[in-house]
DNA sequence: CCCGCATTTGACAGCGCTGTCAGTCTTGCG
DNA sequence: CGCAAGACTGACAGCGCTGTCAAATGCGGG
């Protein structure tokens, strides 16, 4: 037998529309009615139902999750801080995973509408999708990109990619190394265009050339970068000394390139990636990495969803990143022969 | 603006019954009806609300996935299989993560009842834990356990551990090993019970002894299997030719350990893991594994929710599994000194 | 002691849909 | 040709809650 918000009016002798203001916190309840509510409620094990709060409110206490995103470790960490968020305030996180394709064409719309959450949580590369955030706009379904730019109108979540890639790479730089690799990620994740420019932009400031035969192009995953690392290596003669790989799976295929090369990490050649997720301490030599706030993420993409900020507060939200120094970089062994 | 049922109704020239009807594929609607109604519906781009139909249905659309699990590529697959079957039926999935002693407090039973969601999957060690289970069955909300074990009444979709690791373990004897260690996994997980089992079985089969001090305690985490690693591997007069751990995050912490110690593998040291995660594939060499159908089980789970077989099909299901053999592993050095 | 205002409370409608049940229209068959 | 058993359709209530708006209450100052 539930107990409606009725049984508790009867038992607690308000009104239905009293209980329901103590319920969700509304003004001008006197504190002794609030209590006995409460304490009634609380006696009768209440809880409301959210289809009929939804339909009356046409609210939802529902924020969807959309996500293509092939890395466990990238969209769990999302969904635990957006979970967090949304616990505290009573909401709930729907996943809705949609390959960019889907995203584009009119299902996402369909999928969208039936639902009827009162949020979207938009993860890379959905984010950078403008058919995507165009069909939000339309539908007006409040949402939140968890993007690596801050582009157009809608609030943004991000980490600053350039910046850590060029302090990566000014790490890499003060510990010696001048021919550096660097394995650009998907091309059609906005992050990977931005991490390059921040190897880019360090480089320069050392006066060091980019050298084309020394970038490769990955896609993020591992074996992408088992092939970049194949070709960057390939030449005995000729090899940097450290390789920057755009996220940590595609370092992971450098070091097990190196591995099977016999190439000593990180005697003979530096290895960094990017993310820390969890194969950079499960690799041996442990990853040297940045550290992406992707939990925080989340959960300030919920928060923002759920507290609709006026517009005074800020749309877009910078979170800090952190260098984490591990065992797969070190000082390069060639400095001393120059 | 937002197309009501009515607008259909009304568009068509029938009841909003009979649109219902349609929507819902009931029976008994003239085959000419059903192709207008369907029609106008498109034309119409209408979207049937979730919280009305809810509300007055009773149903919610919505299965819960309640876990408490802290491997991303595990949670993700089922995650994908679940979705995937609700995708089909119209339903959505909405998460739930719960830790162990929250689920079995009281706020897990008020969480539920406030979803209203009309199913449950349980994974572990979740769907172990007795509480968690009495609560679902006392709230009347359909579940499925995801678990090694069919006990009890509750539909189950399972894995069979035991004859798992009973083959992986006759795998390794057939390379001539004789000399195997084994790292158990978390005693919270049922699994961990039951691969040691089919572990024990085999070398019981061959009339080999287990001995104590080549079996250690792990947690499932790639620390503990380190740590397992490096008792079992401490004497360098007395080593197991082979390590089967019970999953891959520890496989891949003897992997570790044996690199730091200069032993080979597979030449000196065999390894095989459980699970198949994406490490399995990115440890140098690529982990022997047993490879879990954990999206068809999330699939399976769903499923089993939303068609609600009735009595006579099977409560509990056991998807296959499949032993695969990578790099890790090979015939042993030692048999011919033996 | 009464009035105006702020505070607190309640009555009621209705959110968009489906369950129930009664009504109408076919059909098959004696 | 008539009638019962279906096939099909619609009217209506109401799921459990919240928004609206009106009513009641309390309080301080004139």
């Amino acid at each position: 037998m539930k107990t409606t918000i009725t049984d508790v009016a009867k038992e607690a002798g308000v009104s239905m529309k009293t209980v329901s203001r103590v319920l969700n916190n509304e003004p001008n309840v006197a504190q002794a009615t609030r209590d006995r509510v409460m304490e009634v409620a609380q006696r009768l094990q209440y809880t409301p139902n959210l289809a009929a709060r939804g339909l009356a409110s046409s609210r939802s206490y529902l924020i969807a999750l959309v996500y293509d995103n092939p890395s466990p470790s990238y969209i769990t960490n999302i969904q635990r801080g957006a979970i967090e968020a949304c616990r505290k305030k009573g909401y709930h996180v729907v996943l809705e995973p949609m390959s960019l394709e889907q995203a584009e064409s009119p299902d996402s719309e369909r999928m969208l509408k039936r639902l009827g959450v009162d949020g979207v949580i938009l993860t890379p590369p959905l984010s950078d999708s403008i058919p995507m955030r165009d069909t939000l706009r339309r539908l007006n379904i409040p949402h939140v990109l968890v993007a690596p730019e801050e582009s157009g109108p809608s609030p943004t979540v991000r980490m600053d990619d350039v910046e850590a890639a060029r302090q990566m790479t000014e790490y890499l730089l003060g510990q010696g190394h001048r021919e550096i690799g660097f394995i650009v990620g998907h091309t059609e994740h906005a992050a990977s265009a931005l991490r390059q420019e921040g190897f880019e932009q360090a480089m320069h400031a050392h006066d060091l050339p980019i050298r084309g035969e020394w970038v490769a192009q990955g896609d993020f995953s591992f074996r992408s970068g088992v092939e970049a690392a194949e070709r960057l290596l390939k030449d005995p003669d000729h090899r940097p000394t450290a390789i920057f790989a755009s996220n940590d799976d595609m370092a992971a295929g450098v070091v097990s390139v190196a591995g099977r090369m016999g190439l000593s990490v990180p005697d003979q050649l530096s290895v960094c990636g990017f993310d820390d997720t969890p194969i950079a301490q499960i690799l041996w030599p442990k990853l040297t990495t940045v550290a992406q706030p992707i939990q925080d993420m989340g959960r300030k993409a919920a928060e923002l969803l759920i507290d609709r900020p006026d517009g005074n507060n800020p749309l877009h939200h910078t979170l800090d990143f952190e260098l984490v120094i591990r065992e797969s970089t070190r000082l390069t062994n060639f400095k001393a022969s120059a």
